[in-house]
Formats: C-alpha cells, structure tokens, sequence
DNA sequence: TTGAAAGCGCTAACAT
DNA sequence: ATGTTAGCGCTTTCAA
C-alpha cells in the first residue's frame, strides 16, 4: 500500500490560455466539449496544457455546471432486499434518461438521513426518498430545493408513489377470513415508516368492520432479526395468524416460531409484504402482499427526471400501484384444536434445506 | 401525484440575507466563523436560515475550501452480498472520520463504472473502487484525479487492498486433499475481475505443485444464477470437487447440483469464497475461504481519509488481510465409489427448507 | 460588528 | 471558430 506524492496544481486555464496565446474559454472548450474547437488550436492548448501540466478543477467544474447529471436514491437500508429490485428499477431509468444514480443509506436513522441529505442535495439535480424516516416537514424542506420524489409515503403537495396497503391489507385479510382466522396479530415494524402506520391502520379499521380481531405488537426492526424478536416476545401465547410489517420479518417470525416446535401453517398463519426474492425461496414459502418493486424505482426515476424537465400537473394525491396478494405456503386452514408443540419432521426431496440452528442478521 | 407549482430551488445565503436583512457576507459568517457575529444577528440569521430551509453548498464552499466532506464507494452490484459488510464497514469508518459516503453501482460493467466515476470525480474527495471492472490504466487515470484506494486488486502505484488469495488458496487445496480429492474445478467469474484471475492461477500454481488436477469452466455471472449456469454445464460429467469465485456461485452450484440428485458432500465438495451471510444460513452450509468484509470496507475508507489528509509512504505492494478456510457442511470425503445419483432426502428438524423447485435470480 | 466587493476555476450564453 | 462577459455559491479581504 502506497500513496503517490499529491501537491496541489495552481495551473488554471488562464495560465493554459496565457502560454497558448488563446483566450481562457477556447481552453474551457478544448477539454469540456471537444469538436467546437480548431483542431491546431486545441492541439496547441493540449500542448500547452501538458507542459504546464494543467489537470482541469472537479470542483469548479461542478460549481458552474449546473446539471451534474446525477440524481440521488436514499434508501433506509441497501441491506434490505426490499430495495434490491427498486434500486435495480431506477438504475435502469436513470442511466436511461442519462442520469448517474447515487445511492445513499441511513440505516434506518432520520437523523443521518437528514444530514446525508443535506449533503446531497446541492450534488444532484433530483432526488428519490425510498422509505423516509424524516419527519414530513424536513421532507418538504427537501422538496423546496430539489425535485424531490417519495416513495411509500404520502406528502401532500410532494410528489409521492405508493403501493395499495389498503387494498392489499384488505386481500390479506379476507384471505384468512376464508381459512377460518378470527383473530390477527400486526408485526409492526419502525415507528418512523409511514407505510407501518397505514398497514397497521387499514387492519385495525377492515378487521372492525369485517369482524377480525385485531392485535399488534412491536415495534421491532424490519428485519429478520425484528422478526425472530417478535416471534420470541408472542412465544407465550401464540396467535393463530400474524401479518407483519414485511416480508424480512415474516419469515423472521417464522423462524423463530418454528425453533419453537410450532408448524406452520397448521399452527400458525404468517402473511408478509412486499414479496421479496426469498419469500419463495424459504420453505414454507410466504404468503404475501407484493407489490411491483422494480416499477416502483422505474416510476420515481421517471418522475423525477420529467419534474426536473419542467414537467408540473398540480392536484391529486399519491400515485397509487396495485398490490396483489400472493397465496404460498405460510397460510392454512385455521385449526379449532391446537396440535401440542411437537417437532416437526419433513421429507424433502432435492434436499437443500434451513439448518434449525443457523444463525442470521439484519443483512438478509 | 402532484408537483409543486414553483419549481424547487436551492436557497443560498443571499436568500437568507435578504430574509434575515443582512448581507451575504454576514449569514456566511454565522456558519463559516461563528463568534465572529453578534449573537443576536446570529441568532436572527439562524431563524431565518432555518425557516426557508438553507443548506450550505459543499461545492461551493469546497471552492474556496476545497472539501466536500464526500467520499465516493463504488461497487459492481450493491445487490451482491459480498458488499453488504463492506458497505456497513465503509460507512461507519466515513461516519467516524465525518465523511458522507456515496454509493455507486456500476452493475458489472467497466463502461458504466468509468462514467459514473468520471461524474463523481468533481463531487467527491476520495474514491474508495470495491471491485473493480476497469483496466489499469483507467484506475490509473483516477487516481491521479483523486486520492483513491482500490479494493480486491493489486495494483502498482495506488493504494490497494486485497484478501490473502494465494493462502486462502492454498487452505483450500490442502483442505481437498486431505479428503481424498485429486482433482478438482474451478467455476470463474467475471472476466473483469482481477480476482477471478489470481484466485485460478493460485489453484492452478498450487494443484501442479502438489499433485491436484485443476480444471476451469466459466467464465459466469459472480451471481447464484451464475452458479446455476455452471452446474448445468458440468452436470454431464460432475466433477468431485468444486472451488467457486464466490459463495454466491458456489450455493448456486450446489443447488443446481442438488436438484439433480447430486449429493453434497458426499458426491461432491464444493467451497465458495468471501463467507457471506447466507453461506450459513443455507443447507448443507457451505465450506469457504473467509475475507474480513468489513474490516475490507473501514480499512479502505480509513486509508482515503489518510490520504486526503495528507499521508503518503511510498514503495510496497498491496495491503493484504488475511483469509481463512471456514471448514463447513459443503465438503467431505472423496467417494471411491460413485453412488448411482438418487434422489437425497433429509430429515430436518424445525422444518425450514428450501423448496426443490423454487425459482432464484441473481438478486439474491 | 457589519457591508461591499473581489475572487475561487470553470462553463455557457452572446457577440464577433 | 474564437473572444467577451457573466455568473455558479461561498469565503474573505478591506473599509466603514
């Protein structure tokens, strides 16, 4: 490991200009956009700049350029395989519209949020807010400055993109309605997530009127290990369904309810959201609200870019995508007598399979 | 989904100024020089600042100042595992040294990592590059723009920072052989990857010089899909023992092994490379050359700071942190014998288990 | 203590 | 094709 001698170049264009004889924006063009510039001459100032060895000012260049070209995506955490799809989604949208994505992560602190912002902001030309853990009000301060998009969270007078919790909470619901369910427990996840509060919301208001006992507990992180803390705090009396906050901690909760001897989904029903790529590759398989997340980066990107173009339709609220429930494995039948806990023994042909005694972290 | 009719602007100090009543130049006090303002005018000023929403500008105050107080880590896929530690690592040392981290994603591409980082060069003060998918001279180039410290890549003149491949290497050969194994193949990843390539000339190097018949197929995606890819090509004739690029690859080798009828490990030892989460967590765990991912990331991150600071030692070749062979599930005794490839079953108990035919991408 | 004004190095109209 | 002239947002003399 070693470091190369690095002394500041006090060379600018002026001197480039000066010792090429040119003026100093015939410089600017040679390197900043060759091809309007006369062959000789820009050969001439190439020259002139090696030999005083000019190396062009980032920052000024920056400073000047208004369009940087660059739009940001804050996630509350790159870890989170929620957002793998969605980063991927506006990836693709941005370098599309000839954008650079930066991509920032809070770790699920509005705090750092706040101040990666902050920083941010005045770099990029546009922003995506995936799950925000501010406050409304700071988003809007955001919102003042830079075209700003929201992502599961709905800001009046912000440009905002959501899924449908309420109708796939509704889905969720009736779901296990039909399989017999009488009572729920919510998994809930971070106080500071918007989508949380309206899941939470939208369970508690359709199971009143439809008839379904409502609980909730939390709030935990939305994690797999929120999840398995969940399952831990519930291991005393167990509910016959759960809907958590999302799919990482769904299959958390499953986890730790089936170290425990329960099975599911003969003892217990567990729904997620989101549909995450390991919601089917966990065994059993997760029932869950998807939602589209790689259209939901595509969207924002995309947004994001036609407000910066000038684009500007006032009214309305939140841009809605669908949300569908996905029917797998973790729900079943409710069952009127409770099987005591006993081990569970599967047959598994192929073979790969979860040890009981893996060990696992936020980073799923 | 709405916009704002005024389209968003950055408030400056002159906006400030004129809010507060002040000149520029004292609002830029207040922030740059507090005590040297009244109290009062400060605090006024701050009032104001705070009500419309100011931010200072890092570019802006970076010419004059020269810092933006931003580092830039660019990784070839955010989604791959491998990065999640090194990430978290990254961002906590920047944290600590009161640096913004930007990640950047160039999705496996050389092309798109060079003009991603030519876009970041003016914003940032440092580059941290995971691993890379340029050629030399294109770091090179880099570096000279910006201090700037590669990671998985040796490479002369610039800080670099790399896993001890050749003894991971060797740990893992040893390791085979003292199973009983003779030969055995090397699944490669990315072209691009400067790893890719020291990992398979060490096995090579090292099987010639200890009796081991090495092999190579590839190159695939670094990716579970990757590893299913290079499963089906060698299902034909399956080897007995498999070193992957990477874990990922390797449980997708396994599982596209697994899905045959291939037992593991009693049919076949396969041994990935990095220890990522889920190296753990699948079943049969997987045997790997382990790399401190996330002292990778604080390492690398403290280095750039070091050398934006100033630090500079000349000569010596890359830093190198150790790697060790984890010892898992995935490797066994070599089978005189072939068993007829049956379809495996397992008794798990707890009951988790991955599904015989669920579908995966490379996400995961 | 505060204000006016001159840059930092570069880019981008506009004019020639 | 090239030169002239304003800025970008902030810091920093220099006066007042």
């Amino acid at each position: 490991m070693q470091v190369t001698a690095q002394s500041p170049h006090p060379v600018t264009i002026y001197d480039v200009a000066k010792a090429a004889g040119v003026a100093p924006s015939t410089v600017s063009r040679t390197f900043a956009r060759p091809g309007r510039v006369n062959a000789e001459t820009a050969a001439k100032i190439r020259r002139a700049a090696e030999e005083i060895g000019y190396r062009a000012n980032p920052i000024s260049q920056a400073l000047s350029a208004a369009n940087t070209r660059m739009l940001g995506l804050m996630v509350s955490d790159v870890a989170n395989p929620f957002y793998t799809p969605m980063i991927r989604g506006a990836q693709v949208a941005a370098t599309d519209a000839g954008y650079e994505l930066l991509l920032a992560d809070c770790r699920e602190s509005g705090v750092r949020e706040r101040t990666a912002l902050e920083r941010l902001v005045p770099v990029v030309e546009g922003f995506v807010i995936g799950s925000s853990r501010m406050p409304d009000a700071a988003l809007r301060t955001i919102a003042k400055q830079r075209p700003l998009v929201v992502v599961n969270r709905e800001l009046r007078d912000v440009p905002s993109l959501i899924t449908d919790n309420l109708g796939g909470m509704r889905a969720a619901v009736d779901h296990l309605q039909q399989l017999g369910h009488t009572s729920v427990t919510y998994v809930s996840g971070p106080e500071a997530s918007w989508a949380d509060g309206v899941r939470f919301r939208a369970l508690r208001d359709y199971g009143t009127s439809t008839g379904m006992h409502t609980h909730k507990v939390g709030p935990y992180l939305p994690t797999f290990e929120g999840g398995r803390a969940a399952a831990r705090a519930m291991l005393e009396k167990p509910p016959t369904a759960v809907i958590a906050y999302n799919d990482l901690m769904a299959i958390g909760v499953m986890h730790g309810f089936i170290l425990a001897g329960l099975r599911i989904p003969e003892q217990l029903s567990v729904i997620g959201f989101d549909d995450i790529l390991i919601s089917r590759l966990f065994f059993p398989t997760l029932t869950t609200v998807a939602a589209p997340l790689r259209q939901l980066g595509i969207t924002a990107v995309n947004n994001v870019v036609a407000v910066i173009k000038g684009a500007q339709h006032g009214g309305g609220g939140a841009l809605v995508l669908p949300a569908t429930l996905k029917v797998r494995g973790s729900t079943g039948q409710r069952r009127r007598n409770r099987v005591s806990p006993a081990l569970g023994t599967t047959m598994v042909s192929g073979s790969a399979s979860w040890p009981a005694r893996s060990k696992s972290s936020t980073a799923m």
